[in-house]
DNA sequence: AGGATCGTTGACAGCGCTACCAGCACAGAC
DNA sequence: GTCTGTGCTGGTAGCGCTGTCAACGATCCT
């Protein structure tokens, strides 16, 4: 290591190459193709490019292949924790490929998205991985004719592009009204915030489940355009209460909503889940440690980022998928906040997490 | 819009010169430098690549003009909280400027952060942003002997390696306990995870405030390698009573431990901050909303983010700051958790945010 | 033995852009 | 009128790599 380079530190792929012995394009296929190389000059090609340090130009190489080996992620937030962990998940399997990951962020907006996806496309990227279904028109048909692999994240729905993998966040909505009215609950009010395409899917879930019940009513229902935190969870649950002081249980389209919504009942002596129940959504880690531990719907988000990278590096390595479109469900995870069973959760053993009672299914659409 | 393309959908800039009527040349200028045509022809080649949709090839400009208008971005993780919000100032302030972002995770590791810098070095990106001062030699030297801005953030020492914005995690940590004492509290626990050379920092901060006071035990420390979470920070503070039962505040390295201890105090029935004060690091946005309300150390991570890229785009520019070594400082945001003045968290009003008194302390060395 | 096939290698010609330098017109100085 | 300087424009020559195709010897088949 640290090896002096030549004049302005830039080793060729020539200069490998004359130190192995061989044609520079020999000494290419070494970098992209070694199989195709005999054993002899494979190893001669190595470890002239290890003496001589060398790291090829991927610019050169974009240019001459026309095609790069960036991978295109446009995701709606870097804040949000459920993208954080997706965003981790996509680097990981990006890690030991050659492939990097090119992040942009649409802030939710997909004339933003459009004006992005315009960019990426035009530097002909490997594969690319998109959130969600909501595209504009252009969009669509931009990804439409698009000449390489792409991945739509986070949720499933009719028509993919190309691949697809997520949930859907309408079932899993469901479910959580499903298991509330199990415990006996009946006045579910809703809170969300951003009301992105997906929360707004989860509103619909709770809605229809709601409905189906004969239990609906619009005022149970606090949203907002506002991003998300705990403090606005809280707030939303203040409006909640004061519109429908008799409610006994509220779904939150995430779980920093539903933390807000516990910090708050903490704060009026509401007792939870006796006096009202609390269901989160994503399942993030403080869930399980919170006092009483919450409730909330599992999300597979790692897995999510993870398995559309890995799809898609093999898609773009010419193995397409046999399951183009992968539902990855969710699980309800009952916890203290939302059981009936529940008597004292002062008594609670620390980190609450052992005794999960966990309700799996794969999302269906209909 | 949606205009059609030539065919394969590729517009080059010779195609954009042709329509123009000026040679290739001109047109390249156009892109990089309009004020060095003329009016005439700049409006010329300005409406003929509006109207063929031109987008340039970047792969094509690299190779030309021998480097990127990429900056590279090393960061210890993506999952922390703390990166999330650097990593947005950062991207907010690449956008706009033409230049792209790069990012790469270290997981924490000055070896991978080594690999990772002589990949992005040999690449030549326009500037370079880096988590730190705890580099290896080699990477250090790699740094020096780059031809690019760096930047080094989130914290502030001796002989930065080109720019350098952050705070010094080591007056925080002693501003924090300063506080404590001040509160009248004596025996301060210390709870950390992951221990980063930052959280070693803190934990160094705490170490030498307590020694001052002849305060400092071992056993009042707890640490682990593991990395955080809320969950940990219950464990933690579970090991710290066990050992250490008369404990009367803990410090912890981060909100998310220290919401950890929050619930484990809930859990056993601790009245914080009557029994037990907590302090936490960062002020993520739940310190506000929970019940108690949590003291915690603000820092800025979006300013410090968006002014590292800012100020590197400055420098890739030519316009190197004036001041190439920025404290951005830190505040204690002291809350109920910390405060004698508080009598019954119970009844504190929703939010809490409202009073939050303020220590404001630039950082200094020493 | 002759032909076909395979595996391996190399020559050539760009990919689309920009650095460099030269050239031109025009203005001002002498 | 010539010279110099300035502002703008264009020609030439690559940047470092890979796609394509051709060539070669070795192997296999009939």
């Amino acid at each position: 290591m640290g090896r002096k380079r030549t004049k302005s530190g830039k080793i060729r792929l020539a200069e490998v190459a004359e130190l192995a012995g061989v044609s520079p394009i020999t000494a290419s296929r070494f970098f992209r193709n070694p199989e195709a190389l005999s054993v002899a000059k494979r190893t001669r090609v190595e470890s002239a490019a290890r003496e001589l340090g060398y790291v090829p130009n991927l610019a050169a190489r974009a240019l001459a292949s026309q095609r790069t080996e960036v991978i295109g992620v446009l995701i709606p937030s870097l804040t949000n924790n459920v993208f954080s962990d997706v965003l981790r998940g996509i680097y990981d399997a990006s890690e030991g490929s050659r492939y990097s990951i090119q992040l942009s962020n649409t802030r939710y907006s997909i004339l933003q998205e459009e004006k992005l996806l315009r960019l990426f496309l035009a530097q002909k990227p490997a594969g690319l991985i998109v959130t969600g279904i909501d595209q504009t028109a252009e969009s669509r048909a931009m990804l439409e004719a698009a000449d390489c692999p792409i991945v739509q994240i986070m949720e499933i729905g009719p028509s993919p592009v190309d691949m697809m993998i997520g949930f859907s966040h309408y079932d899993a909505a469901r479910a959580a009204i499903t298991h509330l009215f199990a415990q006996g609950h009946r006045r579910i009010g809703f809170v969300g915030a951003r009301m992105d395409p997906r929360v707004q899917r989860r509103l619909d879930g709770y809605v229809s489940a709601m409905k189906d019940a004969g239990l609906f009513e619009q005022r149970l229902v606090v949203t907002t355009a506002t991003p998300t935190s705990v403090t606005l969870g809280g707030a939303l649950f203040a409006d909640l209460l004061a519109r429908e002081p008799d409610i006994d249980a509220v779904f939150c389209a995430n779980d920093d909503l539903a933390l807000g919504v516990l910090f708050e009942c903490r704060r009026r002596e509401i007792a939870v889940p006796e006096q009202i129940a609390i269901v989160g959504f994503n399942d993030l880690e403080f869930m399980a440690s919170a006092v009483p531990t919450l409730t909330s719907v599992r999300t597979n988000r790692y897995e999510m980022g993870n398995t559309a990278a890995t799809m898609l590096i093999e898609a773009i390595d010419g193995r397409r998928p046999e399951q183009p479109v992968l539902d990855l469900g969710f699980k309800v995870i009952e916890r203290q906040s939302s059981s009936s069973r529940h008597q004292d959760n002062r008594l609670a053993a620390s980190g609450g997490g052992a005794a999960n009672k966990m309700v799996a299914l794969p999302s269906s659409h209909d």
